[in-house]
DNA sequence: CTGAAAGCGCTTACAG
DNA sequence: CTGAAAGCGCTTACAG
């Protein structure tokens, strides 16, 4: 059996009270007990039992993870591990464990948070990704449970949320293709459901809006973040009779998904399709030819939304709700070349 | 507040016991009154305390991971994220919940664990790889705490262990090479107090034993599992008065650093060095040439620990002590030319 | 400065 | 079938 306090205190001659006192640095606490304390404490080996300490302290000292639902495919983007390398190394450099959960299904997501949330669990939780009136939210909301959103919330503009500014960073990213000289540029967009789709797509149109270029449905494709949706938007473009000469991907591996299919099928890029994608996972730069790609500055997403949850559970004020990660467009080659109209 | 077992008592008019047992479907309570306490619950929207329940029970139903000390680097290399997608599916499945943790030192390491072994708050651990004589395997030993690891120990050989057969696929590895005619073959190994480079090396010397080829220890460079490491060693082997024209990698990542180097410094892959890699990582497949690499079912290998791990947590018996994951080899244009001799 | 007592929210023998 | 009671390991007013 694993040492209590009592332990420690029959053993120092104390009252559990007082070893209490002793393990909390409470101020007016003789110098000598506390040594006296300090000592049976380090004989025994003694450790806490964080669950009996929570239940009285209604702190657990843990950040909890909601992964959007299918954990399966969630990591095959680069994107996660990457956020969640910038959350664990944050949470671990305050002290806080990280608690994941996940639901394969609407139902048994909203059980895992609520087993969390509920059940205590956790001091509060990192919500990945917003969709389109997210159930979670309004969840969060009602039991006044802290949490960050990492993305943005229509319903919920005042929430804490790290983001980027997607509709700047798309609008930058299609400006960049139009500096180039293209005239007809396509989009290759995310799962419809979610915010950062639509910023995406907004910043993409408002970019050709500015200056003067066509937007036509047929060069705006959605998909999922899967190299299959590039592949599949590519092959759809390519048989267009009008195709665009510039692509602007909503991540790089579709972008890298659009690149495979081109190459297969013997187009060149940039000469026959110029190419933007978002991220800046490694793979852009490694492939061939290397991929431009929006920085998001992911790893620092991860990184800020603990440090921010962290702050708010440890109700520290708060200078502001919403923290805007900057973005940076990295050229390369695939879009380095003027479009030959 | 939230709800308690003493809220729904009293609102179904019978005693916390009763709806303790309700709870946990004892099987002597009447229908009658399991049907009344039931509707209270629903009715109040009751959730338990997992605190007060783990004090009581001594079970969390979470397990733990401790990551290698640094998090920071880890997740630059896809093993982890494909490892934890493996360990995050499973356990979710089996409506476990995952603690992460690490430290940023060895001792803070040590205390992390310490922090879930002793502080009860995990159920069982994994531990991800694991060096030589590694001290956590004897900390959870001495503690008698259920744990898996996810790699080989030399000192313990009669734990827990998902793995593969690190000898026999590197030996797999070399062996393709020498049976593509090469006879000057290279190895560029991880950090050598890491059991799985140990491995993989005895394997790699030992096909070359077989085979009757000599092993020019100028041929065998150590580095970690990132890129740099493969670009040195390949700055390394092309200076060499004889150098190798085939090379055994033991991380794709690392396989792609060469690559890299190779392709900058005008370098032909297969031609001027054939490479085989291992992990089978998305990259592999997508470089340019694509690279041939050493599948080692790295999500599978995550999903049996955390099967295992759960399976030893419940008591249940197991099979056997050591899971072997098998590798299979995935040939690709990196290796596919005959050496010119 | 320190101890006795109550309590956090739950479970589980022990009676009946 | 059900309740009263003790207890899991800790913290924290309340006294002194």
């Amino acid at each position: 059996m694993a040492i209590t306090i009592v332990d420690v205190a029959k053993k120092a001659g104390v009252s559990p009270s007082t070893v209490s006192r002793v393990l909390s640095n409470h101020p007016r606490i003789s110098p000598a007990t506390a040594a006296k304390v300090r000592e049976v404490l380090k004989e025994l080996g003694y450790h806490p039992n964080i669950m009996a300490k929570s239940l009285v302290s209604k702190t657990t000292n843990t950040i909890g993870l909601i992964l959007p639902r299918p954990a399966e495919e969630l990591f095959l983007n680069l994107f996660f591990s990457e956020v969640i390398r910038g959350i664990v190394t944050q949470s671990a450099r305050t002290g806080y464990d990280l608690m994941m959960t996940t639901g394969t299904t609407e139902r048994e997501e909203l059980e895992a948070v609520t087993r969390l949330v509920k059940g205590r669990r956790v001091d509060g939780v990192i919500l990945l990704y917003s969709r389109q009136s997210d159930p979670l939210i309004s969840f969060m909301l009602e039991h006044g449970f802290p949490f960050v959103l990492i993305g943005r919330s229509d319903d919920f503009p005042d929430i804490l949320s790290v983001d980027n500014d997607n509709v700047q960073a798309a609008y930058d990213a299609t400006r960049h293709l139009i500096a180039q000289g293209h005239k007809r540029i396509g989009f290759v967009s995310g799962p419809p459901n979610l915010i950062v789709s639509g910023d995406r797509m907004k910043g993409y149109l408002q970019a050709l809006k500015d200056a003067g270029i066509e937007a036509r449905p047929e060069w705006i494709v959605e998909g999922d973040f899967l190299q299959e949706s590039g592949y599949r938007a590519m092959s759809f473009f390519m048989c267009l009779p009008e195709r665009p000469t510039g692509l602007v991907a909503i991540d790089d591996v579709v972008a890298f998904g659009v690149l495979r299919g081109l190459t297969e099928l013997g187009y060149k890029v940039p000469d026959d399709l110029s190419l933007v994608g978002f991220n800046n996972i490694s793979l852009s730069e490694l492939s061939t030819p290397p991929i431009s790609s929006m920085d998001i500055g992911i790893y620092q997403i991860g990184y800020t939304a603990s440090q921010t949850l962290i702050r708010a559970v440890k109700g520290e004020a708060m200078p502001q709700k919403r923290v805007i990660i900057p973005h940076r467009l990295i050229v390369r080659e695939s879009s380095l070349i003027q479009a030959k109209d």
